[in-house]
DNA sequence: AGGGTCGATGACAGTAACTGACATCGATGT
DNA sequence: ACATCGATGTCAGTTACTGTCATCGACCCT
């Protein structure tokens, strides 16, 4: 048995997913948060750089998978395929999160600090995505475009998944709004 | 003659773009940028929410500007075409600003607190023109993807004009990256 | 001319995010 | 038994940002 409660970084994630929830992210403090997790405001900080990343620990996971699942594409793919591979993979891993992701989003979208460090994790993984590409030989700006509408994509049909009563799964999804973005972009 | 020095607000968001150049956005405090303009930093606030706004007044200017053209395209103008047609005016925006734009540029990409800010600005920038495309009777999510995409292609193109050493027109590389992108989404 | 209002600014105190330095103390290895 | 280590606590300090009240030239009204 250790000296202390174990699992210090996902309590407090929780206690901050919770307080933003119930009271919004103005109105909450940083010694709130390590309170509820049984902590101080000090080992907050040891945990997380700032009040808002405290949200954010999975955006490395997702980056990763992403950008592995676009690295391994077939050689044939092209640029925007390769990137619709990685799709699958990120379905896959918010498949049994949905409620959980709601909740995080509803609060994210809640307030404008928060949106903004949801954005850069978006280009971080456009980036991610952007760089994967090159590697396969992909150019520029082909690659940067490629990754920037991937993400755009993921972006609004993620929002699309949330939102829908019915439960089709977050692939489905995704699959047409890449054909919806295939239609617009397509010259008339 | 008014009792206190005119413009202000731009005295302060040039004194701003400055420091922020010299020392860095982290080691200028505001304080020291209110003392440059000659005001105090109470004053800054009451012109700017915050600290990172400063470089950001003329984004309601981009944003009207480029919503306003795609609302006027011709009405038989596909989603993405009438999303071209705001590269134009901003190309025209931008023309005669180019020194400043890199100046500006390379002290919002050398701090993540201030790309935030800039992604949050284009990310109402996407909305605006989406709301644009509505109004034109484009559906969802058609209208989201096409204002992504116009701003993807918008982003991308504007690096490369900062960064090409050629005096190529902005729009011209716009139009280029627009072409990039429709060959990037065909499908295969 | 005199008086009243207005608007941009200054002065000052207060909250909360974030940082650096040092202390604590159970676990772990030798 | 003893030294070391690592996660945490404690505390003081800086700075972004806010609320409140005072100041004082410009402007208007009579």
């Amino acid at each position: 048995m250790g000296r202390w409660q174990p699992n210090a970084r996902g309590r407090l994630a929780e206690a901050a997913l919770e307080l933003y929830g119930e009271r919004g992210y103005e109105q909450t403090t940083v010694a709130e948060i390590a309170k509820r997790a049984g902590l101080t405001e000090r080992t907050f900080f040891r945990h997380y750089a700032d009040k808002r990343e405290v949200l954010f620990s999975g955006a490395v996971d997702l980056e990763g998978l992403f950008a592995r699942a676009v690295a391994e594409a077939p050689e044939s793919a092209a640029p925007l395929d390769a990137v619709a591979c990685g799709f699958g993979p990120v379905s896959e891993m918010f498949a049994d999160r949905r409620d959980f992701a709601r909740r995080r989003q509803a609060v994210i979208m809640a307030h404008d600090n928060l949106r903004e460090r949801e954005l850069i994790k978006l280009a971080a993984l456009s980036g991610a995505i952007a760089e994967a590409l090159r590697i396969r030989r992909v150019g520029e700006p082909a690659a940067s475009l490629a990754a920037e509408a991937g993400v755009a994509v993921f972006k609004v049909g993620f929002e699309r998944w949330i939102a829908e009563s019915e439960r089709r799964g977050m692939a489905e999804i995704l699959r047409e709004s890449l054909a919806e973005l295939r239609s617009v972009a397509a010259s008339g």
